[in-house]
DNA sequence: CTGAAAGCGCTTACAG
DNA sequence: CTGAAAGCGCTTACAG
């Protein structure tokens, strides 16, 4: 049997009252009698029942976490920032993929009704902005991470896009690479509007104006960079450069380039974004515009933390630095 | 003011009772009563309170999983076989890295006696293995994944290690290589003592004892894979093909070879194993013994489901299949 | 098939 | 500083 605060009290020889007074630290308790309580509750091993808690708790001291996928690249390390500081201040993560369409979505909202958590992070999946707006309305608070779509409505954390694209042009610029190839990731993406934008006012400062036809949308996967890579220079384009929109992107498009005979970078410069674990690791080694994924989750935990703490309800964005790391795939300029 | 069930019995006219066992859809209820009451809960937007089952409630519906790290290359594919499994059965999934010592445990163990969840699934982090032993004998059910260490008291779920390891050397046997160097990981884990007795066993069978001057430990990092193998090659090993214990190693080896001039496979064939996403992406792509990360993940939450569900307490391990991948780094015999 | 009552483990006014 | 009592939202014998 479980030992319950009547045991403890009954033992103790006070009122549940008491025993529950002493467990939650109350000022209002005599100095020996809460010793005394305090040795019974190790002495019992006595843990109070969170589910019990029931009518009487206001919070679950738990967050939920919203992700469309575990196995992308950078997850990882957004997801350990997050557990790191949820940790930290004695709060629980309760993890969620809706990976099964609307079923998914339904079951996930009612977890949130039923107050299984107190707040939300989430990396948006595709199709969940009209549930998260819905369940942000109905008071539950919410914080996106790399706000993939622009929504004033949410409080966020991101990296600098805008400024993470026009690094990479002054990076390329500076080498002497006039003919970019832009690959893309989905344009339905704020990062990707974003990281295009800077990319493209960037060389457009310096007078070159982007070759549309060198700009090509792809899906971030590395398959897919591949391939455009490959189709680009089968059709003969000329180009001195990729800037691909993430690091996958810019895996596919080393092999594509290698297969075609084309040495990286003397041929053609490669940068990604994100910087991957693997990034470092590639042959040769990719420089990239790296966004700091764990301080991501770090910062977005935090800030929930706070808006639960009973911060304001509108926090302001946090827009996180990029930093361009420069690799083999595209050095700094010589001497 | 949130909707409770007697708001519901209200307003549908019927009492807390009958409105509590539509909700739990038990038989005895009229059928036309019940669609009644259905028709207030949709109405009313009525969503039980999981706090407030409180007492009531024997089970949380809710798992814990304790992990290491959430970076390492293959946790996140482990973590959603877990997730996709427990969702499909409407349990929550509350995860836990143990990262801050002594403090961390405290904190953990606390979460479980407060019956926050109901079983928990286990990838090892070091010096844990007293706490689960404890926990275990409590009653809480447990379930390890990659039997790290050979806990014969825990269900587990693992890969067949022995067999990978006895696969790569047949491999590298059939492609000539008599003069292997082993690249451990820590020889503390079962599964790294397993991996090394395969191939060992397998190479003496063919005539070709190992030479323990090529057997060297490392730690699984990509780095200390690379600064062994350079060693080795800087001492004037002669070696003609490296087995790393994990892929991450198989990496830094081939970036060793690599920096001293040697050719992956012509001169050393490289074999890893795990089969992380980047195995196929390096450069030559890594030949290696594949764990199905993912369905491990799957078989050790669905056992535990099983095992709340009333299995039984002591399930017997579940070694899943290694299956190798040849790939550029050690290609299959010509011809 | 249905409901009044008791109880789950805890906390919080309220009264001393 | 302390305790008896009420109540949180729900479920489950028990009785009809």
């Amino acid at each position: 049997m479980r030992v319950t605060i009547a045991d403890v009290a009954r033992v103790a020889g006070v009122s549940k009252t008491t025993a529950s007074r002493v467990l939650n630290t109350r000022s209002e308790v005599d100095r020996s009698t809460a010793a005394r309580v305090r040795e019974v509750i190790d002495r019992m091993g006595y843990v109070p029942s969170s589910g019990a808690l029931g009518p009487a708790r206001e919070s679950s001291r738990t967050i939920g976490m919203l992700v469309p996928s575990l196995t992308w690249p950078w997850m990882g390390e957004v997801v350990q920032g997050v557990v790191d500081t949820l940790e930290a201040a004695e709060f629980g993560l309760l993890l969620f993929t809706c990976n099964r369409g609307t079923e998914s979505v339904e079951r996930f909202t009612s977890q949130v009704s039923a107050r299984a958590f107190d707040g939300l992070l989430v990396v948006e999946p595709e199709n969940t902005l009209d549930m998260l707006t819905a369940l942000h309305r109905k008071g539950l608070p919410v914080v996106l991470i790399d706000d993939r779509g622009h929504h004033p409505d949410f409080p966020y954390v991101t990296a600098a896009n805008h400024e993470g694209g026009a690094a990479a042009a002054r990076h390329l610029l500076s080498t002497g690479r006039r003919r970019p190839l832009v690959l893309t990731g989905p344009t339905r993406f704020g990062c990707v509007r974003d990281r295009l934008a800077g990319f493209r006012t960037t060389y457009a400062e310096h007078g070159h104006a982007l070759d549309s036809g060198l700009v090509v949308e792809s899906d971030f996967t590395e398959a897919d960079g591949r391939e455009a890579v490959r189709r680009m220079v089968r059709e003969g384009r000329d180009f001195d450069a990729v800037f691909a929109h993430n690091d996958l992107g810019a895996v596919g498009a080393m092999a594509a380039l290698r297969a075609s005979g084309l040495g990286v970078p003397e041929d053609v410069a490669v940068i990604g974004f994100d910087d991957i674990p693997m990034a470092p690791l590639t042959e040769p080694s990719l420089t990239t515009v790296r966004q700091p994924m764990r301080r991501m989750g770090e910062t977005a935990a935090g800030m929930l933390l706070a808006r639960l703490a009973g911060g304001t309800a509108t926090a302001a964005p946090v827009v996180l630095p990029t930093e361009l790391v420069v690799r083999q795939s595209a050095p700094a300029a010589a001497g």
